[in-house]
DNA sequence: GTCGGTAGTTGGTATTACAAACCATCTCAC
DNA sequence: GTGAGATGGTTTGTAATACCAACTACCGAC
C-alpha cells in the first residue's frame, strides 16, 4: 500500500534528482539554478521585475541583482514601459535565446535515459498525473486573467 | 500524444513546484534548502563529511561550512573515527533530529493539498512511475555494496 | 501640486559554493 | 621502519545568491 510517506519521498527524491541534472546542466553554462529559471521564464515573454520576482518567490533586489549578471553577460536587456515610466521590463538578447536553447536541448538529452525506461503510454500516464498533482488542468482558474501568469 | 518536451516540462516543473514547498518549509525553520537535504540523510545514520559532499554533489569545502553553521546551531556534532584519525563522522543531536520530524511532518502537509488530488490508485502509480524514472527498483546493483549508499 | 503607494535600485549582511593551499593521517613501497 | 604519495578535512579568498532596509523615481488620487 502507498503512504503519504512513499508519495512524499517519491516527489521530494525526483525533485532533487531533477534539480542535480538542473544544476549540473546550468553550470557547464555557467548558469545558477535560478538563472536557469528565469532563461526559461523569458523565453517566450518579456516580464516585468516585480513580476519575476513574485513568480520565482525572491525579493526584488534579489531579481535586481540576477538581472544585472545576466545583463552583463549580454543574455537579457532591460527596456522601459512606455505607460508607467516605473516599471522596467526584462527580454532576452539573442545571444540569451540562443543559450536558452542549447540549455533546454541538454536537459532533454540529459533527462532521456531517466524517461526512456518508460513506454510511450507509461510516459503519458505520469506526465498526467503531475499535470494533475499540480493543478495544469483543474478548471477552476476560467475566470480570464487580467495580466497573463507566468507559466 | 505525449512528446519528449511534455515529459521534460512536466519533471522541472514539477521539481520548482516541490523545491518551491521545501524551501518555504525550511525557511520556516531557518533553514535552506541544502540544510534540509543534509537533515534529510543524516536522520538514520550518521556520515563522514567526504560522503556527504559527494551525494550532494558539492565540495568538501562547501560541505565543512555547512557542517559548521548546524553544529553551530546545535543541531548536529562531528565525531572521530576511532579506525581513521582522518575521518570525521557527522550525526545528528536529539535538537537536530527533532527538528527534523517537525520539518517531515510539515512538508508533509504542506504537500497534502497537492496529493490529495490522486485517488490511492493513482497515488500508487506514480510513486511507482518515477520510482521506475529515477531506477530506485533496478536490480542492477544487486551485488551486495560495501558502503551503504546514502539514501 | 502634494501625498501615499508602487517599481526598482543600492548598500549592508549572511549563506552557499568553488578552488587552492594547507595539515594530519593513512598506506604502500622499499 | 621510513619516506613518498594519497586521502580526509579545514581554512582562506572570492563570487553569486538572497534577504532587509533605505532610497529614488514615478504614478494616481485628491
Amino acid at each position: 500500500m502507498t503512504t503519504a510517506d512513499d508519495v512524499m519521498d517519491a516527489l521530494v527524491r525526483t525533485t532533487f534528482e531533477v534539480a542535480g541534472v538542473l544544476t549540473r546542466i546550468g553550470g557547464e553554462h555557467d548558469l545558477s539554478l535560478t538563472q536557469l529559471r528565469v532563461l526559461g521564464i523569458l523565453r517566450d515573454r518579456r516580464a516585468r521585475v516585480t513580476d519575476l520576482a513574485t513568480y520565482l518567490g525572491l525579493d526584488k533586489s534579489t531579481m535586481s541583482g540576477l538581472i544585472d549578471r545576466a545583463q552583463r553577460r549580454g543574455l537579457l536587456t532591460r527596456g522601459k514601459n512606455p505607460e508607467d515610466g516605473r516599471v522596467v521590463e526584462v527580454y532576452m538578447t539573442p545571444a540569451g535565446l540562443e543559450l536558452a536553447q542549447r540549455v533546454e536541448d541538454d536537459i532533454r538529452r540529459a533527462l532521456a535515459p531517466a524517461t526512456d525506461r518508460l513506454d510511450p503510454e507509461q510516459l503519458d500516464r505520469l506526465v498526467s498525473l503531475l499535470d494533475t498533482v499540480f493543478a495544469r488542468s483543474s478548471r477552476t482558474d476560467a475566470v480570464p486573467q487580467v495580466t497573463r501568469p507566468l507559466r
